[in-house]
RNA sequence: GGGAGCGUGGUGGAACCGGUAGACACACUGGACUUAAAAUCCAAGGGCGCAAGCCGUGCGGGUUCGAGUCCCGCCGCUCCUACCA
């Protein structure tokens, strides 16, 4: 045993993380340049972004999940000889801010602001290895300027658009909500439901790269299957024709239905045709037909309630309008109204073939309409083949289809597409379910739309000179609808054109436009001349790796997709795939269990005491309370533990380690004060090690003393196995692998350790080998307790940050000897320990000698022997 | 309805390309140290069995010398999505 000495016994976080902390700064560790550098500065580039956050207050153990891995990621690349590029800013844009001025009296800048400071410094105190010199928010005018370039740039290449259409109005936010932004027809924030209203609105043409954004989902094989295959449903590629079906009389001016269908091979098999209840023709018949208008009234009125949805039931009415069928003259159809039919997708109209389609069937079952098989499937006969309930909807041979008959499904489309175009009653399309991003807004808190209305001169641009257009200072918000369009003089601008008095647009962006460019904004974030300098942009992006949680994984990824190409054709950036994430990484939430009192009320943790023997109670007024399930930390559930807290009870070292060691980063994780406590143990016990160590070890650098020991042997396999498992894991975001693997290590350590105090000169110089090697592995994870070890192990010699990591010698890092087990029949019997490398025979016979190997054979002749060298023997008997 | 993912000890989870299932950690238990507690250290632990052994990765089959892993058929849970023609 060593001496009692003065150190103090407890490794101190709270002193010790700051001072690293500064020692970063001080030394802009993390700080790279913006444009490329030659000579010794050239390494190759790496970009680690998380998603940024929304500046709502402090932050959450999201964020700590979330920014945890991408600097385990960041500070391993860094190590790895990359130059890291590893920035952080704020998505400071939208409604809470103007909701927090409405009820505080603050102004949203302000709020905003005051929150951006708060959670700034409680990210500094993670120890992120961040360059802080790039955080913008995307509230700086500075930031918005640049943005409103891009919009204009964007208005030249036709890329924006502005036109009247039906929006989607939340009634409560009072502002118009993209498609995706409306969650089962109410307002993902607001959650009010949501009315249609005609409204001329800002668009983003995404559509244009429909095609192209499709495609090449098919190159990011570095994302997520899930979120690749909800981009393909989002876009919703579909290929079939559309068919035009004459009136047999016209009705209220309206001569023909037009429908979308993907099963133009089924035309022969037709049966009806369905109108959405919101079809023009629809309505021409109900200015007819009153029992007609009641039934569409019906449909309205059903149609916003969630539960009528739900339930499903198809409703139909029969107009009494006929159709002919383009490619069976003499044959006329019923035109239905049918509430199942949407409006907005396709033409608002179908026409049924029930034979083939499960949805068509039902319908015409219900309605006692005809059901006309027209595809038979193989091996059936048609005399024999008929439909029961369910629809036949595979590949078949055509049957009672004229000129299609015999042909397979695929055939059967190409040929009747290439008829219906050659009779011009139809023509083949692709249909999509994407539509333009309608980005206007009815805010105050978002970028302005750089546009002027003026009486003469229609819709101007706000020439170049005059940009930003910046937000007043002086808004109210007591009246509900947009502050700008209250403002008493913002709006009354001299049009650019004419001069004569013209109106701003009062429109504000979407706040998915703030963070469709950031990434890209963040590789020259000074940059004044233009939204990006090109040197900076086409040398930093894409990005490498992007980290953040699975939600955005349609609206926010798809937007910045589209934003890289329309900037590379405005000729912004080169960018020659347009993708600007090449790797992605979508992480799972932190869960923590619920608890509510015994009046039903939730509870927040610290509010709960858990007695040694299971009891759970009330801590203060000592009531039962009951534990619900593990649940994503909510503020509605008051299931959350503030992070805070945790860092200044444990550091943040602890916070970070905690966050790797229980589970796979793609999955949810449980939250627990056990786990962190455990990990702050471990914290402890590693200092406490290499204090125990130091007076044992040889100076650094000596040469390794004399032969070895088996001690020492048994100390360097260790450590340049765990080097290499370790790399191995991190590599692939196993990162609770590479904690496990750790901790293997830290034990091997100890072990080192007790034989280099028993006075073995070897065991101590592979200790020193071995607790260097330490800091690097844990330095991506715990970085300020690795700079503390380091420091102490090798002073004077710089930041283990600055450092390469760790080789592997390959040697080293396999066992001499190895374990194989002895199977007899299948049934492991024992194992025995033979050389590495050993030969076949030698390793069956020691095998066929093992004592309890022997009591299985029980003297029966073996039959057969199967020998997999380095893991298994199978004797068969 | 459609799609994706997941089912392994008390818990989170390991397990390369089919080769010793349960690494590592948390919790619990026993012991040491202490006046005591905390901290720390040591030890044991999938189930049944005194033991040899038998059974064990949601359930039922199959392939194989050998299956958590591959194939077929079920069951359960979670998430996403939805009258998309």
């Amino acid at each position: 045993m060593t001496e009692a000495s003065d150190a103090p016994a407890r490794y101190n976080f709270r002193t010790t993380e700051p001072r690293w902390q500064q020692a970063w700064e001080e030394r802009a560790t993390f700080r790279v340049e913006d444009r490329p550098q030659s000579g010794a500065a050239a390494k190759p580039k790496y970009y680690v972004l998380e998603m940024f956050p929304y500046p709502s207050g402090r932050i959450h153990m999201g964020h700590v999940r979330n920014y945890t891995l991408g600097d385990v990621v960041a500070r391993y690349k860094r190590a790895r000889g990359f130059s890291v590029l590893h920035p952080m800013g704020w998505d400071a844009f939208g409604l809470p801010a103007e909701n927090a001025a409405r009820e505080r009296k603050t102004h949203p800048a302000r709020w905003t602001y005051d929150n951006i400071a708060t959670m700034r410094d409680e990210l500094k105190r993670m120890g992120l290895s961040l360059d802080w010199s790039r955080e913008f928010a995307t509230c700086d005018p500075d930031y918005y300027h640049q943005q409103q370039r891009l919009f204009l740039d964007f208005h030249k290449a036709g890329l924006v658009d502005r036109r009247e259409s039906a929006v989607n109005w939340d009634p409560v936010d009072h502002t118009v909500l993209a498609n995706e932004q409306v969650i089962d027809g109410r307002g993902w924030r607001s959650g009010a439901l949501v009315e249609k209203r005609r409204l001329a609105q800002w668009f983003l043409r995404i559509t244009r790269y429909n095609d192209d954004l499709l495609a090449a989902l098919g190159g990011l094989d570095r994302w997520p299957e899930r979120v690749r295959l909800m981009q393909t449903n989002w876009i919703g590629k579909s290929e079939g024709a559309r068919v035009r079906f004459p009136l047999a009389r016209a009705e209220g001016g309206i001569e023909a239905v037009e429908v979308f269908t993907t099963r133009p091979d089924t035309l022969f098999g037709m049966s009806f045709i369905a109108l959405s209840p919101e079809h023009p023709l629809a309505a021409a018949a109900a200015a007819q037909d009153a029992a007609a208008a009641a039934f569409i009234a019906e449909c309205r009125r059903m149609g916003t309630s969630e539960a009528a949805i739900e339930a499903a039931e198809k409703q139909g009415y029969d107009t009494g309008l006929r159709v002919a069928h383009p490619l069976m003259p003499g044959r006329e159809f019923p035109v239905w109204i049918a509430n199942f039919v949407l409006m907005d997708y396709g033409t608002g109209a179908i026409f049924g073939c029930p034979a083939h389609d499960q949805r068509d069937l039902d319908f015409a079952r219900k309605f006692g309409l005809s059901v006309t098989p027209v595809v038979l499937p193989r091996g059936e006969d048609k005399a024999r083949f008929a439909i029961g309930t369910e629809a036949f909807t595979e590949d078949g041979t055509l049957i009672n289809s004229d000129f299609l008959d015999g042909l397979a499904v695929p055939a059967a489309k190409t040929s009747v597409i290439a008829r219906l175009e050659e009779l011009g009653a139809g023509v083949g399309v692709t249909q999509w379910r994407l539509r333009d991003w309608g980005i206007s807004r009815q805010r105050y808190w978002g970028c302005p739309i750089p546009m002027i209305h003026c009486e003469s001169c229609g819709v101007v641009p706000v020439p170049e000179k005059d940009l930003p257009v910046r937000l007043p200072e002086d808004v109210t918000f007591e009246r509900p609808g947009n502050p700008l369009d209250h403002h008493p003089s913002w709006k009354h601008v001299a049009c650019p054109r004419c001069a004569k008095p013209a109106r701003r647009e009062t429109d504000t962006m979407d706040t998915f436009v703030d963070s469709s460019w950031y990434f890209a904004r963040f590789c020259s974030p000074r940059h004044e001349a233009a939204p990006l300098d090109r040197a900076a942009v086409d040398h930093w992006m894409p990005v490498d790796q992007y980290i953040g949680g699975i939600e955005h994984a349609i609206l926010h990824l798809l937007y910045s997709r589209f934003f890289t190409r329309a900037m590379r054709d405005t000729g912004h950036l080169a960018l020659p795939s347009g993708e600007p994430f090449a790797g992605l990484f979508t992480q799972g939430m932190v869960c923590h269990e619920t608890y509510k009192g015994a009046d039903g009320r939730w509870l927040y943790p610290d509010e709960v005491a858990k007695g040694a023997d299971g009891s759970t109670t009330h801590a203060e007024t000592g009531e039962a309370v009951t534990v619900g399930r593990s649940e994503a930390m909510s503020k509605s559930k008051r299931n959350t533990v503030d992070p805070g807290r945790i860092i200044a009870q444990y550091g943040a070292d602890t916070a970070r380690w905690f966050m790797l060691s229980d589970n796979p980063p793609e999955r949810d994780m449980e939250w627990t004060d056990a786990g962190a406590a455990g990990a702050y143990r471990f914290t402890q016990r590693l200092w406490r090690m290499v204090q125990d160590a130091l007076p044992l070890l040889p100076a650094r650098g000596a040469a390794a003393p004399g032969p070895g020991s088996a001690a020492s042997a048994a100390m360097r396999h260790a450590t340049h196995r765990t080097i290499a498992t370790v790399t191995e894991a991190l590599e692939s975001f196993a990162f609770n692998v590479a904690v496990a693997r750790v901790y293997e290590f830290a034990n091997a350590t100890a072990e080192g350790l007790a034989a280099a105090r028993g006075g073995d000169a070897a065991a101590g110089w592979a200790l020193r080998e071995a607790l260097e090697s330490l800091c690097h592995l844990v330095g991506p994870a715990m970085p300020h307790l690795a700079e503390e070890l380091w420091a102490a192990l090798a002073p004077g010699e710089g930041l283990i940050a600055e450092r390469a990591w760790p080789a592997a010698d390959a040697a080293l890092a396999l066992a001499d000897s190895i374990t194989i087990a002895v199977q007899v029949g299948g049934k492991l019997r024992g194992t025995i320990s033979v050389a590495r490398g050993a030969e076949a025979a030698t390793v069956l016979a020691a095998a066929e000698a093992e004592p309890n190997v022997q009591r299985a054979i029980g003297g029966k002749p073996i039959r057969k022997r199967i020998h997999v060298p380095g893991k298994i023997v199978n004797l068969i008997v």
